[in-house]
DNA sequence: GCCATTACTTACATATTTGATAGTTCCCTA
DNA sequence: TAGGGAACTATCAAATATGTAAGTAATGGC
């Protein structure tokens, strides 16, 4: 999340890892809450407020940093109202859009093993 | 990846969640290279040398931390020959397999936007 | 004037993850 | 009998990620 040192041995794995489309993909929706705050998004624009509501676990600046790393990332659209007390709205972009239909397959495939483990454990 | 401090706002963080499908999905598969690691396992099984040759920026350490919580968490079958010297395969087990349209759609994804983003930088 | 509101930001402290490096084991081969 | 191979494990030191607590800005309502 904080910037990173040039030339750490992290960065350097990155690079090596640019030329794979799925460590590029890994990589833009791989924070830790970022997959959750686009499902969330996925309902429509919401507002910071809203968000962190429904996220309480989740600090403002831990959903701030968050947030920011998808605006870059393009995946979420930022738009300031220029009003007082400030209004802020997230919307999800296109690129983030065409990640829907992934989200429900990846929380389906939880969904189905969840309840797996569970059946198992109870024996 | 190692253990983690009971009590921790981390890990309470986490227990919020469990109720979460898709939170639970992506506790599974969020690791720095669990992704990677299954993609590669997804051409048939491998042996521990192989996969490290696959990733030689990733440390045999970060390798074996990766398998294990696989294995741990039911993504990865660890079959050990007794064998001098040993011989260590890894296999993706059923319910790893089912991830595997997923991730061609993640890499797919990514191959999209990547050039996307090429041609506009390249404006 | 004083407070509430909203969406942050800042500084500092912890927690967690990853890397670097060296060592282990056991047999087989030269 | 020294060395090599395979798949680790152990230990310590970075580096990164996250949490906590407090503060900011501007304005409308009291």
């Amino acid at each position: 999340m904080a910037a990173r040192k040039e030339n750490s041995t992290y960065s350097r794995n990155e690079k090596n890892l640019v030329e794979c489309d799925l460590t590029y993909a890994i990589n833009k929706i791989g924070g830790r809450w970022k997959l959750q705050i686009l499902s969330e998004l996925e309902s429509g624009k919401q507002r910071f407020g809203d968000l962190s509501k429904k996220f309480p676990f989740v600090t403002e600046r831990m959903l701030t940093l968050q947030l920011r790393a998808l605006e870059q990332d393009g995946l979420v659209k930022r738009t300031v109202y220029a009003e007082i007390p400030p209004r802020v709205e997230y919307a999800l972009t296109e690129m983030a859009i065409e990640l829907g239909p992934l989200l429900k397959q990846l929380s389906d495939w939880g969904s189905r093993h969840r309840h797996h483990i569970l059946k198992v454990a109870a024996m």
